[in-house]
Order: structure tokens, then C-alpha cells, then sequence
DNA sequence: CTTGACTCCGTAGCTGCTACAGACTTTATC
DNA sequence: GATAAAGTCTGTAGCAGCTACGGAGTCAAG
């Protein structure tokens, strides 16, 4: 299977797939008399193990631990598991500071939405420092 | 006014300045005699600006539109109000994307938490093919 | 006068790819 | 069998948005 089958069969971009090679992700591949990398089956699974990790959003280096643990046939599940929580604990900050900015644009752009003269409050927010307060009259600004 | 001195004064790492400097978001400030950066009150509400956005999420070539419309004094709210929506927009995605990552997760390690010998369902689900259930029967599936 | 803190510039590193260039090999068509 | 098109190879550079050096020059205190 050369390489650009392994990349329609795991998803991932051709270039992808040799850049898991450099970075030591994927091992390097049998090659063809000529040279041309040639993959088995067991190496697109590898690709897709990788992929769904990207997917559920992981780093690489989460990934290669993943990777590791899957190898090891004395498995700790324990220490997937704490993985998981810890990378799913991120993935709620993340969420958070996400939703802390909606919220916070989704007020100037509210504001804003009225008037077109002079203040534009969304520039005005991000103008704004503390000891040299809102450019906004209406008591609605700061909540 | 000193770059360590704007670096606390706004809040933005020293060497950020200096990089903020260099892609053009902020203008080259005036020198010392001797080549130090001197920079006036005005450089700080930048910098500022600058922060609040990236607070904001926004990305630097975002806030460089901003500051353009910022500085230009025949105000075009509307482009400001655009651009604002169009972020928004994408975060919301982001939280969208992180909230089915999220999702996924949990329930694969809500079922890792029963059971810790052979099966890892957390890794079970990143192996899993859908239509390839077992791993590979075949011998010759390893070269 | 020396020590230490500061600043300068340029460059390289980080993550996770993606996109070349230029050389080669394989495959398809005639 | 010749030739064209498509695939593959390697190595390197680019993206965002910083951060962190190294080695040199500058400034203030003791």
C-alpha cells in the first residue's frame, strides 16, 4: 500500500503521514525496491488511532503517550484514564475562556448595534483602561 | 518610558513588544541617545488595545484592522461591527467543536471508570474501525 | 571602577501541519 | 518502445504568536 492509500484509507493528508514518520508517531515504513514507502494494514490503523486523537482534540505528545500505553500489553488503564481527565479538564477551561469572550463581545456588539456616531462602543471597549472608565453614559454598559 | 517599563505598564511581555514592533502592529518608537526605546503614554494605550483584543480572542491581523479603523477618524462602525460579528461567529464554533470533544470524552471515560483489566475502553475507542471491527486476523497484516 | 541590571539585535525554537522545488519512478497512452 | 502524466522521494520553508536565547553595548549604584 503506498502512501497515498494510506492516506485515503486514515484520513490524513499525505504530507501529514510523513511528518508523524519525522516526528517519530508513526514508524518508518517498509519500502519498495525503488524506495517508495509501502504501508501495511496495521499502519493506516495507527493513522486512524492518531486521527481520532486529533479529533478528541489531544496533542501529539498526548497521542504518542496514548500510543504507548496501546503497545504495551501490560496495560495501565489507570494512567489512560488520568490522561483523559486531565485532557478533558483542559478542554473545559478552554470552553470556559471561550465563553467568557462570547459573552464579553456579545455585550459591546449589543451596544454598538445602536448607535453609528462617534463612539463605536466595541472600539470604545478595547480602548478602555481601568482608571479611565467606559465612554458610555448608559448605566447598562458595565454590568 | 523604557520597554520594561511599557511591558508592566500594559501588561504585554517585553519581547512582544519588541515582536509587535517588528510585524507592524506597533509603530517604531523614538530612541535614546544611546538606541533604548522611548516610548509615550499613547504607545501604552496601544499596547493595550492590543492585549484587550487578544483577550478577546481576536487574531493580530484582526487587531490591526481594528487599529486601522481605530485611528482613522472618519469612523466606519459598521466594518468594526462586522468584523466583531464575524469572530464571534467563529468562537461560538470553537466552543462548539469543544463542547462535542467534551462530550465524547466523557462518555468514553465515564465507561473506562467500570472495568480496568484487558478492555480499555478509552483506547478501545480510539482503535475502533467502523468497518473493520476486529484488529486483523490476518498474518500477514505485520511485515 | 566594578558589578549588576538593563537593553540592543538577530535568530531559533515551539505546535501541527502544509506547500513547495527538483529529482526520480511508475503507469497509461499511443 | 517512446513519451507523457501522475505519483513519490528528500529537504526545506512557511503559517500564528509568541518566547528564549547569545553576545554585545549601556547605565546606575556602591
Amino acid at each position: 500500500m503506498k502512501i497515498s492509500e494510506a492516506a485515503a484509507a486514515s484520513g490524513c493528508h499525505l504530507e501529514t503521514i510523513r511528518y508523524y514518520e519525522r516526528v517519530g508517531l508513526m514508524p518508518r515504513p517498509t519500502r519498495t525496491g525503488s524506495g517508495y514507502r509501502a504501508y501495511a494494514p496495521a499502519d493506516v490503523e495507527r493513522l486512524r488511532f492518531i486521527s481520532r486523537g486529533r479529533e478528541l482534540g489531544f496533542s501529539l505528545e498526548e497521542i504518542r503517550s496514548l500510543l504507548r500505553l496501546n503497545d504495551d500489553p501490560k496495560l495501565s488503564c489507570g494512567d489512560v484514564d488520568a490522561l483523559a481527565r486531565a485532557h478533558l479538564a483542559d478542554i473545559h477551561q478552554r470552553i470556559e475562556a471561550l465563553t467568557r469572550m462570547a459573552g464579553e463581545l456579545e455585550r459591546v456588539i449589543a451596544q454598538c448595534a445602536g448607535g453609528e456616531r462617534g463612539t463605536c462602543t466595541i472600539l470604545g471597549a478595547l480602548r478602555r483602561t481601568d482608571n479611565n472608565p467606559t465612554p458610555c453614559a448608559d448605566p447598562e454598559c458595565r454590568p
